[in-house]
DNA sequence: CATGAATGAGACTTCATTCAT
DNA sequence: TATGAATGAAGTCTCATTCAT
């Protein structure tokens, strides 16, 4: 009924945020139904029951940790694209190599291996993903792919469609990063940034207006 | 010292297939940690002894599903590349909408999502994926990338990174297909075949040597 | 896919009773919520697994204790009322007995404690036993006031709040057995016979039609 | 040494009381096992803490729930027992309407469906109660029936059997109420009123002294 | 060959009680 | 006095695998 002591306040603003940085490498590496509550705690430092004092559920820890972790992202890249003045060509690569940087290199890129593996599971997990990162993300490259149309800088093509055909190697790059290349499995090694920059000039060779008389 | 009865004997025969069929869509669906063997053998009309009689664990099942149903697949194609005579371009397309209508369309594709979902809780069948599967298909783009460069149709690229920026938008929509398309999931809808041409058109108008004097 | 084994068919046929036997004391003793699955299924000899393999939940099980234990008595209890030929004093006297022998005094009484008990917790398992058990007992009852006052036996009472009266003290000797006589409580000693005597007393007195000029 | 300040004190003498009044109600409608103490605190609008501040344990509250609950009642009708002038059958309309107004209506009576119901995992607790409110209750009805007897209104009936089959109806009634009656569970209506009529009429029927040459 | 009853480790979640603040 | 964060034992239910028949 009165204002909690400071020290225990601080703990109990603290602890969500443990909690979240514990459960992100957790659910990223083993998958939504394969991570315990209890190695989640144990990660944290705290007790089972101190886990669901603060997340009801296994669905809300993980709902949370991906607001938690994706809100900030979409804002940035959002702003990114409003606040662009260069050339097209250079916001693409912008937003392609933020991507890499912030999103596919972290753990927060493994969100969306986790969310694939699992949408037919946990439906409702996966529309909360869609809603919260899939949807403002297609926004953004289609938002980035009009402005290239607009300014006469790429070709007329289907806007949605080349979105997702832009996005494709990204995402595919992120899951590759959270399965295969984060296991001792041999075989299917590959360059991150080389598939990047042949994805890049792939799309900037393939997407711009050709000069007059050029095929 | 008999020959088995015809009937026992086709029976036996027959089994590992009714069980393989069973197991492909469900592990597709479910993935394989939520797969119930006892469901596989439901569905294969047999008891869950039998399933343990043909297949030592849920493992084997599954390696056995894989390559029963992949090795096919990758001869074909290999065919494919290695009896072309047209343009590259052209045998770029047959592979892209060849993989399109064989492997993303049936429930083969969806393989792939299961074993990137669950590489880092089960390594060992990820690395029999990726020899299976991974590997031959990595070598035919490769294949047909570098017949292009040296057929003089397409620039010099790096082959590597390429071949996985041409089959990245692929996996994609296989991923796509078995993961949220799968699921009355709203928002993160798209046309397969517009992502595809989009992508085959930024790849053919990407790749190609330009006209002299052309930019 | 064949007829089991014997051996194995008589086991499964013979489970459901061993775990209705263990369950029923322990869901008398106990309650509903404090019964542990796993205590069921050690004093039936069997593992946690085995119980829920022929039940697939605590309360199906409870509803099986339930049906099992009361259907044969309700209905010799209805025979016993439509074959009836003595007076229906004599009717009642056999009806409360013959309650008291077979329901009272065997495990099946206590479970109107068990539900009385954890309606409020668990309404549906109480609306199964209404459905089950309260109604056939109170259309019982009824139907034999009904009987005594068309034939002139009993006085013109509401027979509905009649039948409520007569069972009452039936139900209250039923709960007092499965609770404070059932454990070391010194001070609510009471001897049942003695209750139910004076209560058939009072009632055969209370109902019956009074000879001419007697008040 | 200083007297704490007034609000203070004040609040320490208030605090069981609310205590107590948040906590019957729980009690009556879960039960004992099934209340949790949080609930009660914060229905009383303190912490988790302050209760077992005050109460050591939940059994501890249970028995001052009983204890403060019960006290005067008992008393009251003690009074109404020694001081009665007119007839027995009067003195025991007024008992049972007495009973029904003050504990059957309100909450207090929903404590013995509770102590019923868990005597068996909480002797102890059971103890409390029969020494506090069985005991006391019975006495006063058996000094009723003692006084009909020793007026020359009542037959000579078994004091303690009659007396518990008087109790019992009343009992039936007020466990119904906090029962089956508390929920929506169709099938086990019951006008209380009317038994209590149909009851009471019964036994004065049933119990009272015939004139001379009748049955 | 085939069966399917049986097992038991293990996962999520709840809650009485404690104790540092 | 009062708080409420923290604990951890306990309870329900699942499922891969075994093995007697």
């Amino acid at each position: 009924m009165d204002t909690p002591h400071p020290t225990r306040r601080r703990r109990k603003e603290v602890r969500p945020q443990q909690l979240l940085d514990a459960a992100l490498p957790l659910f990223v590496e083993k998958g939504f139904a394969a991570t315990r509550a209890e190695e989640v705690a144990r990660q944290a430092g705290v007790s089972k029951g101190t886990l669901y004092l603060y997340y009801p559920s296994k669905e809300d820890l993980f709902k949370a940790v991906v607001r938690h972790n994706i809100a900030a992202l979409i804002g940035e890249a959002g702003q990114a694209v409003a606040a662009a003045s260069g050339s097209t060509a250079e916001l693409m690569q912008a937003l392609l190599s933020g991507w890499w940087e912030r999103v596919a290199q972290s753990q927060v890129g493994g969100l969306h291996k986790v969310v694939l593996a699992e949408v037919r599971n946990f439906p409702e997990l996966a529309q909360f993903y869609v809603d919260e990162v899939v949807r403002p993300a297609r926004r953004l490259f289609e938002s980035m792919i009009r402005r290239g149309i607009e300014r006469g800088e790429f070709r007329r093509v289907d806007v949605s469609a080349t979105a997702h055909a832009v996005m494709a190697p990204m995402i595919f790059l992120m899951l590759h990063k959270h399965s295969f290349a984060a296991c001792p499995v041999q075989g299917f090694e590959l360059d991150p940034q080389a598939v990047l920059a042949a994805h890049a000039d792939i799309l900037v060779e393939g997407l711009r207006v050709r000069a007059k008389g050029c095929p």
